[in-house]
DNA sequence: ATATAATAAGACTAATAAGGTCATGTAAGT
DNA sequence: ACTTACATGACCTTATTAGTCTTATTATAT
């Protein structure tokens, strides 16, 4: 409950580690699976999202691999969790129907949001 | 990721189901599961790690039932939710082993806290 | 005393979600 | 062409969460 997914740490671990590279060459998803010590094939598709949103920039071919988008002080750690997992919410309240009334649901969007910006306000460079 | 687990959400709304009622009867297990459209036996369980929590306290046998431990307003929405899931951890870092030099270790700590913090700061009495 | 109504505890099963693998396709450099 | 590397999506496995049931315990009412 309220964990960090394994997508999420190693997209950050894996950000981190391309950022941690000259920034003019590529650096092979092999690479990092295998300096990282994560399984490369579930890497590859936590990567893709990564690519699809913008984080990282994908080079295909001989000689490809991935580069990162923008500077590491532009990439903060919710941008890449939320490229990974989607919008976060604690609670989608799918259970009850009383949610217009519910005082609950307030509190939770409330943890969330305070949440949220800590994870904004840390980039990849200050945590590389 | 990072979502609520229906154990705390249940729990959470067991607890404010009990003091929407009168403090001198106990209630039955039987009658929120009913009123709050909840699975009985699995409230049950989640009752009872409130009871060994010291949130509600519990009656047995016949007329029994449960009531709060201590008045709505001093029991946080923090206190039930740790009540039934333990303490709260965004990342437990068994992943990899460089968890002392990390710097996205005490992000994760920092967006806990906050989080911790919101839900230390609502208690029963007003989400009720 | 006994019947009954309630919680306590924990084993067990079912459902869901997360994590991981693989096969096939596409693009780029040599 | 051939090789290297990413792209995509289907598939499988494992872990976690959710839910059920059985047996025991405790208290009350008759
Ligand atoms: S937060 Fe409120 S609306 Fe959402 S599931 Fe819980 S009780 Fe229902
Ligand atoms: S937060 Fe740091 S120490 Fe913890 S798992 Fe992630 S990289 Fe490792």
């Amino acid at each position: 409950m309220f964990k960090l997914s394994r997508a999420g740490e190693y997209a950050l671990r894996g950000v981190v580690y391309i950022a941690s590279k000259n920034v003019d060459d590529a650096v092979h998803v092999a690479e990092i699976a295998k300096c990282q010590n994560v399984p490369e094939y579930f890497l590859v598709k936590v990567f893709s999202r990564l690519v699809r949103n913008g984080i990282i920039h994908s080079i295909r071919g001989n000689k490809g691999g991935f580069r990162l988008s923008k500077k590491p002080e532009n990439i903060s750690v919710y941008d890449i969790i939320t490229a990974v997992e989607g919008p976060l919410n604690l609670n989608d309240c799918f259970i009850c129907k009383n949610s217009s009334k519910c005082k609950m649901k307030p509190v939770w969007d409330e943890a969330k949001e305070k949440m949220m910006e800590v994870l904004k306000q840390h980039n990849i460079a200050d945590v590389a």
